[in-house]
DNA sequence: TTGCATGGTGAACGAACGTTCACTATACTG
DNA sequence: CAGTATAGTGAACGTTCGTTCACCATGCAA
């Protein structure tokens, strides 16, 4: 029944969607649809699919999810009764407004104290009003930077660099915060 | 057109799947299906969905993708027509192949000098034979790491961390490399 | 041996699917 | 003004959908 959950994932993987009883027919090499109900009704009850209101199977949270396996000194468990543990949908998890949401590339090195390097990108959300200590995208004095947002006693705001090499800027004319950064991603 | 858009995408994000054509006249307010059929032709035209060979539409890359406008230093553009430019599909750009995929949240401050900090999540693959200086998560004389994987001269292998307050591990016993580090993700 | 789950076949059902055609109303163009 | 796209209505089409029923084969328990 793992094989069948397999089947699926590569289905939905290739095709975008979940397939119909008849296209499961010829996946699992059943000849009769209702084979394959009986089995969907298992895999109902397994939590690996769901039914919609219109009875049409729609992929469970766990196809588009990676395995979520605990702490790196944990490591990796060996044994394939991993099915039980997290699951997580990068996407849903790094991105909570889609609508709202801009990907950025990271130029430079002012935010390398916070572990934000050249090369990676940040996950930006515009239209949230940004708090003392956000990493936000502002534009000052005509040039975009990210920075840290921080605010004085006087209530004057100001960006901080997490580059001790680099000095805090003082917007003279102007300061625009465009979005602040929710996430970080790196790839090797 | 755009509100249309916006309507299919809040569609798929609740439902999991795509609308039908008659969901699509009531999410739009037609009352009959052809005004949704000439409308997805256009959609279709505007590379927003896709129509596969049974022609039930399927989404298009987009919908899953969140718009990468570019460095940070060129900031966020203002203007609405962000349309033309470049999408990442999150979870296809850090996971390569699923099956082999595992998440495991950081502990520790080794890697702090990689830009890779407690409590962010790595993205492992298994089964792929890890080169020098790759990031792996290996079980060494019975614990688990995450370090850099160095290779001597002689042809031994060694863990390095990246902060320079610990010092490199040369195992003892036993080496295993579990998993390699493909991707680094942290969420504010 | 009988009895009974289990797992599959095959056919039929109504409902929903995407498609198509003829038609109407609005709006823009010359 | 006439002419023509454009956008939507409404109904009909053949197909496929998920569901259901009766039936058959195998394997296990009593």
């Amino acid at each position: 029944m793992d094989t069948h959950r397999r089947a699926i994932q590569s289905f939905y993987e290739e095709h975008r969607r979940m397939p119909s009883y008849s296209e499961m027919a010829t996946l699992f090499g059943f000849k009769s649809k209702n084979a394959v109900a009986k089995l969907v009704n298992k895999l109902i009850d397994g939590g690996l699919v769901t039914k919609d209101a219109q009875g049409r199977i729609i992929p469970s949270r766990a196809l588009n999810e990676v395995p979520l396996l605990g702490l790196v000194e944990a490591g990796i468990p060996t044994s394939v009764d991993a099915e039980l543990s997290d699951t997580l949908d990068i996407n849903a998890y790094l991105v909570e407004d889609r609508a709202r949401s801009y990907i950025l590339e990271v130029k430079g090195d002012s935010m390398i104290e916070e572990g934000i390097r050249e090369g990676d990108l940040v996950i930006a959300e515009k239209g949230v009003t940004a708090k003392d200590g956000d990493i936000v995208i502002a534009e000052v004095d005509g040039g975009w930077t990210m920075k840290y947002l921080r605010t004085k006693k006087d209530g004057s705001v100001y960006l901080e660099p997490a580059n001790s090499a680099y000095k805090p800027i003082y917007p003279k004319y102007d300061l625009t915060i465009a979005a602040i950064v929710k996430g970080v991603i790196r790839k090797y």
